[in-house]
Formats: C-alpha cells, structure tokens, sequence
DNA sequence: TTGAAAGCGCTAACAG
DNA sequence: CTGTTAGCGCTTTCAA
C-alpha cells in the first residue's frame, strides 16, 4: 500500500496509462523497451497494486463469496475446498461464510458480499418462504449458482445437484431387501428440498418393492453428529422389545455425521452392526472408510461439486453469462462394513 | 452496485458528505430530521456502499484474510470456524487460503491478500529457511498473528500456541508407563517447530522417566489418514514377531487423523487395541469420540485457538498496536477406549 | 507508441 | 448542522 502507480509512472519517466499498461499485460500500445524498464521498476519497488482502486475503476473484484451451512462439517470442508482450488487457478479469492443454515444470516453475508464487490457467489443455501437473498444477488446483478438446492423452477437457475432421490433409493432399496426388514431413516431437515427428495426415494423404493409404507419410520435430525446420537437413542427407547431384540433392522441416515452418532448409540445399547442392525450413511467424507466398521454410505462427489460450481461460475462471470445450466451429479451406494454383503 | 451516494444526496436535497455521515453513524453533525429522511432513502433505494470505495479512501476492507494448510483437516475447520465467527461479530470478513503447506503458495496467498487490501491476517504458516511472507507483510504494514509456528525470536511476533511439548510429554509418559513398553511416535513434518516441540516432549518424558533412548521410534508423516496407516503397515512389516505379537506396545500420533490411519492399520493386521496396542492421537477433533474403540488423544482448542487469534489480531487492527502478545493455550490428555486404564 | 484527463464512489478536512 | 473540495489509486477513452 505503499508505492503508486504515479511513483512507477514518475521514475520511469512514462505517464500511468503507460504502466498500467504493462500491469494489465496489454500487448499493444507500449514499446518493447519501455515496458522493460517498467518491468524493472515494478520488481525493484515490489509494487503491489490496490485492489480498492482497480476495483473501483474496473467493478470487479477477483474475488467470489462462498455461503455454507458450516465449514466444520467434512462435507463442506470438502466442498470448499474443491472451489479454492479451482478459484485459486483462476486467479479469484475466497470469502468464506458460515450460515448455520439461518436464513437472516445468509442474507447478511449477501449483503457484506454485494459491499465487497464480489464477482459471483456459491451458495448451499437454507430454504425458506423467502428467497430474499436470491433477490439481492438478482438487483445486484451478481452471478451465483445453487448447490442442491431447488428452489422452484429448475431452469431458472444455474446449480450443481446430486442425485438425491436415486441416493436415497438405493439405500433403502438395499435396507429393505431383506426379509420381515424395516427401516429408520433419520432425515436431514424437512426444510430441505435435498431431504424431501431423499425421502422422495425411500418412499420410491418401497412403492417398488410392494412393501407397505409402515416399514419404514421417518425422522428429521440437524446434520449432527449429536442429533443422530439423540435420535438413535429416542428411538431405541421405542424399538427395543424386551429381550433385547430390536424391533428394526436398518438404518439410513442423510448424512455421515449423523450416521456416526446413530452407531455410537448403537453401540452403547450393545446392539451389534451389522449384524442386528444394518447401517447405512449419506456424503462419503474421509472418515467413513476409517470408522470400524467402516461406514457403507451413499457416496456424494463433495469435492467435484465444489470445483464444478466454482468452475460454472467462472463462466457466468468471464462469458456471455450463456443461461443458467443445470448439472446433476450420481449418487452412489458404497457398501462396507456397517451393512452385510447383499443377498 | 447501482444506487450511489450521489444519488441519496440529490434526492435527500443534501450533500454526499451529509449522506456519509448518516451512513457512518456519526452522531455529530447531522440534524435528526435530516438523518430520518436519509434513512428512508436509503432503505427504499437499497443502497448498498460500494467497499472499494470505501477501502479506496479510508485505506481499510473489513476484511482479513485466514492461511491455513488444508481446510479439509478437520482441525483447520474448527480453527477457522472459531476465527471466522469472532470476526463476523466484529463486522469483518474472512480470505480462506489453503497453503498445502507450501511455502511459494503461502508467499503468493500473502500477495494476494495485501492486494485485496485486508487489515490483517491469521497464518498457520509452512516453516522453512525464508520467512519472506512475513517480510511482505511487515513491509505492508499489515498486522498477523501466528498460529502455533514459532520463527526465532518469539517476542517479535503475536501469537497464539499451544503447549505441544507438554502435550507430546503427558501423551509420552502415558504410554511409557507400561512396564516393558516401547513407543512408535508418528510425528507431523520435521520441519514443523510443532513436530520438533512434541518430540521434545516425548524425549523428556523418556529422560523423566530414566529409559533408553531406544524405546521410542520416530516416524515422520504429513498429517493424513493416508501416512498414518501407511506408517504404520510399514512399522508393522518390521515388528510383528513370528508369534504375531508385536515389539512395541504404544503408538503416539501428531494428529488424529494419523492416529486413524494407525487404528486402521492396526486393525486390519488384528492387533487388538488397546489389548495389545495402545494409540495416542493429538487435536481431539469431534470424530475422535465417535469411532470405535474410541480414541483417546491430546486435546488443543482449535475453535479457541481460532476465535482468540482472531480477538487478538482484531485488538491489534483496531487499538494502537500494543507490543505483540503471544498466548499458549494448554494441551490435555484425553483418555478414552484406545488405551487402557491407567496404572 | 504514448499521454492527458476524466472518472469509479466514498471519506475527510475545512469552511461556512 | 451542513456543504465544498480534494483526493484515495487505478482504468480508460480520446487525442496526439
């Protein structure tokens, strides 16, 4: 914050259009020699240009918002990190919000990202009544692209999705396969388009298996790993006959987290996985596979999501902002230690 | 990005400067009624200030700018959760940079930031014989806070750490205590003064307790699940006996996420832990209590360690820069299913 | 190939 | 209590 343009400008002895020239590699309108002396200058002085200045002057920032429910949740973590990653090679910064998946906190950070001139936003967003926050990005005319959140018409918006519904039929089509078996599913919240359509395919997957809709019991959690703990543990309370017997035989939750909390639960009320219950999880993150047993799950590309968005957004923001696309990515159910070999 | 100062002050009938007072809340300077009036302007328009602008003429963002090596690592997301709430209470707003732990990468995330113009910033900082990101940040006069890497002279800079040697020392005695037993230490990169301050405390629980040198072996990982468990495969090739019994009886990990990939391994050769093994790990991250056995570690407030380096850097932003001040925070042994009881 | 000059939107003296 | 006037540092026509 120190030397100038004008301070370049004056010892080499040119005007600052000249320099700004060579500082935004133009090609044309600066002679060979002049631009190598500016070179110079500009490495001898460690000139570092101002932001501020560029982007008032230009209205661009270099720089995007990203707005998730929690970074402390390995998903996100995950999800974040494939966007740095694919920012950072284009040459844009990251601003990092955490919005608890409150609705007047994501319009706050909409607002503080509008301030700060940010080109574009990546938004994995709460859902509610109001889409105000879309509304200011729209007056604001910032780019932005949904991550798995449907907010009514699908073409509307640019968004990288996963295969919720599939993902969920899977998992129950697998937990249900086996005979006299009925299932708890501890969904996600139920504001959540993500968990509607997760529910959407366990019910899907009974319907095609002919099985009556009781089979299954539904309850909604907060992503924690806490609150599959305490809702494994309700549940239990209900479900344990009085020989110990367990009156369910599997459980699938919406996310990894909440998975580890249920088999801790599990495990405390000596119930055995796989073999009483089996157990399956939503995400994929890291841990899974290094949980004993290792957690079979319903395998969601965190990391591909984040650089896909990231990567779609840059596109909006350089190109003719071409209309709003929609990418979808599978849902796969990996099968490991928390669930028996099939059959 | 539509509505400016101008135009609040043309319709208000005002000047900007009036507009700008209402704007910053100066309580001087503007009659009550005239204030009223700008406000309702500026709620009905919507207007949104421009932070280049601003930055432009008052030389700050609002903004700092957070170098950490990989927010994936769960202990860095605590961290960063931990400094990024703080700081939004204080209005500001978080760069997320992740280094890898390479020093040409965290060179360049400094550049960047000092372009983006931020007040400070927080550097959970690669080790190596430069210390050339910190010159560029001393040269641009902008404030940070070190966390956990001491350079030198630790009165120099502001920072925050932990007690690594006496986390490595407690989880050391720990396992030594066992009659006849030997340690395997999986410590983070040598460079790290982290890894040499841990080790420390493990060679002076080793002197404390008058043993050999040769009762602790020391590996060299990265701080992944992956070099944890392929550590500990290699350890194992050399120590299990003929017998199947192993020749050492304690494994310490730098990290939790190392400490895993060791449990993996170890399970997967069927070393009962904590019968035949007992594990260590280090950070207490959530996962930690949730796996199976489990796992028993030196806890370090990482969402302390976050909010009180951003409470520190904030103070040094705002007030007038008092000596630089450096906070350890204390490590604990935490002792859960991967040990056994003490005694 | 270069330079002059006007602005981007806001703040901050300094006057009135 | 309010307005005037300069900038902050850079980009960008438009001329030369």
């Amino acid at each position: 914050m120190k030397v100038t343009i004008s301070d370049i400008a004056r010892q080499a002895g040119v005007s600052k259009a000249t320099v700004s020239r060579v500082l935004n590699n133009r090609t044309e309108g600066v002679g060979p020699e002049t631009r190598q002396r500016i070179q110079e200058l500009l490495r001898e002085t460690g000139f570092q240009p101002s932001g501020f200045a560029r982007g008032l002057a230009t209205g661009k920032s270099a720089s995007v918002g990203v707005i998730i429910p929690d970074i402390a949740n390995p998903y996100y973590s995950m999800l974040v990190r494939g966007a740095e990653d694919t920012l950072k090679k284009a040459g844009y910064s990251l601003f990092l919000c955490n919005s608890d998946l409150d609705i007047k906190k994501e319009k706050e950070y909409v607002s503080i990202l509008i301030e700060k001139g940010v080109d574009g936003v990546i938004l994995d967003s709460a859902e509610s009544d109001c889409d105000c926050q879309l509304e200011l990005l729209e007056e604001a005319e910032i780019p932005y692209i949904l991550i798995d959140r449907i907010i009514d018409d699908p073409m509307k918006y640019a968004g990288v999705y996963v295969d919720n519904l599939d993902g969920g039929r899977q998992a129950a089509e697998f937990l249900l396969s086996r005979p006299g078996s009925s299932l708890i599913f501890i969904n996600g919240p139920a504001e959540l388009s993500q968990s509607r359509l997760r529910q959407e395919g366990v019910e899907l997957a009974i319907k095609q298996m002919g099985l009556p809709a009781d089979r299954v019991e539904i309850l909604y959690g907060d992503y924690s790993i806490e609150s599959g703990r305490k809702l494994m543990e309700d549940c239990l309370r209900r479900h344990v006959l009085p020989g110990g017997a367990v009156s369910f035989t599997g459980v699938f939750a919406a996310n990894d987290l909440m998975a580890f909390g249920a088999l801790r639960a599990l495990r405390e009320a000596h119930i055995s996985v796989p073999d009483q219950v089996e157990v399956i999880g939503f995400d994929d993150i890291e841990m899974a596979e290094m949980v004993d047993p290792p957690l079979s799950t319903v395998s969601q590309p965190a990391i591909e999501m984040g650089s896909r968005s990231a990567a779609m957004l840059l596109q909006m923001i350089t190109g003719k902002r071409p209309r709003p696309k929609t990418v979808t990515l599978a849902t796969r159910l990996i099968l490991r230690g928390t669930t028996r070999t099939p059959g």
